[in-house]
Order: structure tokens, then C-alpha cells, then sequence
DNA sequence: ATGGTTTTTACTGCGTC
DNA sequence: GACGCGGTAAAAACCAT
């Protein structure tokens, strides 16, 4: 038997932040690792490929079989059993009464055993919790299932015991967006989950303290303004010079324990200055989701360690 | 717990349209 | 006068110790 690969689609990563190159998925292992350096950047996935092998149509068609892939994002994922409720046997006759009572009867007791023991009824909450809160946010569905990944290993290393559910919930989803690159702030993702973002952040420090092996960097000054600008749909001769000055300034002591979105509304705001269509600190500081303060700050600092002024000259080509 | 740093809140004064 | 902007003081929040 040779392992199965595939391509690396259930982290939402696709490639790997040490070296770049390009993520496989290790099936046989439950593994996505980068072939260069052996990051994993999933364990524990679920193998999604069928178990047989086939050597022409007809025999895949035969060995064929119905129902959703398995996901990580329901609490049994997916894979447990439904008694149909229409009360036919086997061959579509209708039961009679006696069977009819002993099928209710199984019914019953299969919605309760199903998620019978409290981790089990944690799990199923926080995951769908998980799902609404991605679903507000319209986040895609491979984010959804590392974060309910991220869940259910902090529930096996019992992080989340006695934590708020919908708490732990959001961190996860924070995480996954953070390793799958995808510029959402805990605060959105707390008021999708509808929870302070002060508590959210409590306990997203929890979790990556407690179970996160490999540093996932912050998301950079750049990514911040990008964000902003789609956000608001500022034009993109704003974005690319407000990114210029970024690189620019280079961030060497103005950054450090300052928070990004408030430099990038800085940036933005002294680009849309010299590009002469002068967005107002509110909209800005708004967007940014801090406040007029906090970007006049930023500013300040900026103009004063470093001289744009030269720059103000050329940009009204 | 505490102290230092940063952000927010709230308010004031200035210049311009 | 409304608006955008700059500044300040005090409260609140954050972080490392």
C-alpha cells in the first residue's frame, strides 16, 4: 500500500508559511504536512477518499455509495444514522402496529443516545455555533472545519473544560481565519458569535497558549489596509500608496505595541490626503473600528519620524 | 496584584466652507 | 453654525512582571 495524496483543501492552506511551497494532504495519515520542511499544518484529519480501489467504471459504479462526505463540523460528523420516519420496512410496505411502536421506540432512544453525554451535547452546541457565526460572516466552509478541528482538539486536551462555549467557539474560528490567512478581527467574530470581543480575546489567549504548537504571525500592516480599503470600496490609487508608505516606513519602532488597524487607518487616511480626495479621520477611524484619537495619534508619529513630505510632489500624475 | 503603555471617552478650541 | 481637525485629561483596557 502507498500513501494517497491529495491535494491540501480541508486546512484552507495551501501553503506553507516556513518555506512556501505547496501543501500536500497525507491521507493515511490524517496529515497536512509541506513535503519541504514536514510542517503540519493538520493532523487528525479525516480521510475523505473511499477505502477501495476500482479499476474501471463499471466497478466504481457499482461500489457507488450515497450521502455527504464526512465533516468535522457536525458533532458525529456526519456520519450517524437516521431511522426514516415514514414507517415502511424494508420493502416500502407499511409496518404494523406493533412494529410501528418498537420503531418509535428505537427512534426515541437513537435522538437520545446520539448525543447523549454532556461532552458530546458541548460539542454538538459549540459546533453550531461554529457554523453560525462562519455563516455571518460568510466565511468559506474549509474554515468552518479546521475550526471545528481546533475545537474538538481543545476539548480533548480538556482546555475548554468549564469555558464558555460559544467563548472557546469563537476562538477557534479567530484561529482558523489566522491560519488560513483570512483578515477577520475578533471583534467581528465575537459579535458574530454575540459575545464581548474583550472576552473573546480571553479566550483565544487561553487557547493559543495552551495548545497552539506553531506560532501563527499576526496579520501584517498590509493586510490591515488591504482590508480596509475593500471594505470601503476606496480607490485603489489610495490602497497602493497607502501600502507604499507602509513598506516605506518600514514599521521600525512606530509599530511596536500600537495596533495595526490603527496604523493602516493612518496610512489610508495620509494617502487618501495626497492623492487630493481626503476621506475624513471619522470614516476612516470607523472603518478601522478604532477611534479618531487613536489615528491622529498615528499619524503624528508617521509624519513625524519619517519625511513623506517629499512624496507629497509627485503624486498628481 | 501592579505598574507602564495604549486606547477610548469626552470635551474644547481653531479655522473653513 | 456645521464640519473636519488637533489637542488634552482622565478612565478603561491591555500586557508583562
Amino acid at each position: 500500500m502507498f500513501p494517497i495524496k491529495r491535494e491540501a483543501g480541508i486546512s484552507g492552506l495551501n501553503e506553507c508559511p516556513n518555506c512556501r511551497s505547496k501543501l500536500i494532504g497525507d491521507t493515511e495519515k490524517g496529515e497536512v504536512l509541506c513535503p519541504r520542511c514536514g510542517f503540519v499544518a493538520i493532523d487528525q484529519s479525516v480521510d475523505v477518499t473511499p477505502e477501495w480501489k476500482s479499476m474501471d467504471f463499471e466497478e466504481r459504479s457499482k461500489r457507488m455509495r450515497v450521502g455527504m462526505p464526512s465533516t468535522l463540523s457536525l458533532h458525529d460528523q456526519g456520519l450517524s444514522t437516521d431511522i426514516s420516519a415514514d414507517n415502511r420496512d424494508a420493502h416500502g410496505k407499511f409496518l404494523d402496529s406493533y412494529n410501528r411502536q418498537s420503531a418509535q421506540q428505537m427512534k426515541k432512544w437513537q435522538r437520545r443516545i446520539r448525543t447523549s453525554s454532556s461532552p458530546e451535547r458541548s460539542l454538538a452546541v459549540a459546533l453550531a455555533k461554529i457554523s453560525e457565526a462562519a455563516d455571518v460572516l460568510r466565511l468559506p466552509s474549509p474554515i468552518v472545519e479546521d475550526a471545528s478541528l481546533i475545537f474538538r482538539k481543545s476539548a480533548k486536551q480538556a482546555v475548554s473544560k468549564s469555558k464558555s462555549i460559544s467563548g472557546m467557539a469563537a476562538a477557534s474560528l479567530y484561529l482558523a481565519c489566522r491560519r488560513a490567512n483570512v483578515n477577520r478581527s475578533l471583534k467581528e467574530i465575537a459579535k458574530a458569535a454575540g459575545m464581548q470581543s474583550r472576552a473573546a480575546a480571553k479566550y483565544y489567549r487561553l487557547l493559543i497558549s495552551e495548545m497552539e504548537s506553531n506560532y501563527v504571525p499576526p496579520p501584517t500592516v498590509q493586510k490591515y489596509i488591504s482590508k480596509l480599503v475593500n471594505k470601503e470600496k476606496i480607490n485603489t490609487r489610495i490602497e497602493r500608496l497607502a501600502l507604499e508608505l507602509a513598506e516605506r516606513a518600514n514599521e521600525s519602532d512606530i509599530s511596536s505595541g500600537k495596533t495595526p488597524a490603527g496604523l493602516a487607518a493612518a496610512y489610508v487616511y495620509i494617502a487618501s490626503v495626497m492623492c487630493g480626495e481626503h476621506i475624513p479621520q471619522r470614516e476612516i477611524a470607523e472603518f478601522a473600528e478604532v477611534t479618531e484619537v487613536t489615528v491622529r495619534n498615528r499619524c503624528r508619529e508617521i509624519l513625524e519620524n519619517f519625511t513623506i513630505r517629499q512624496k507629497l510632489r509627485p503624486q498628481t500624475a
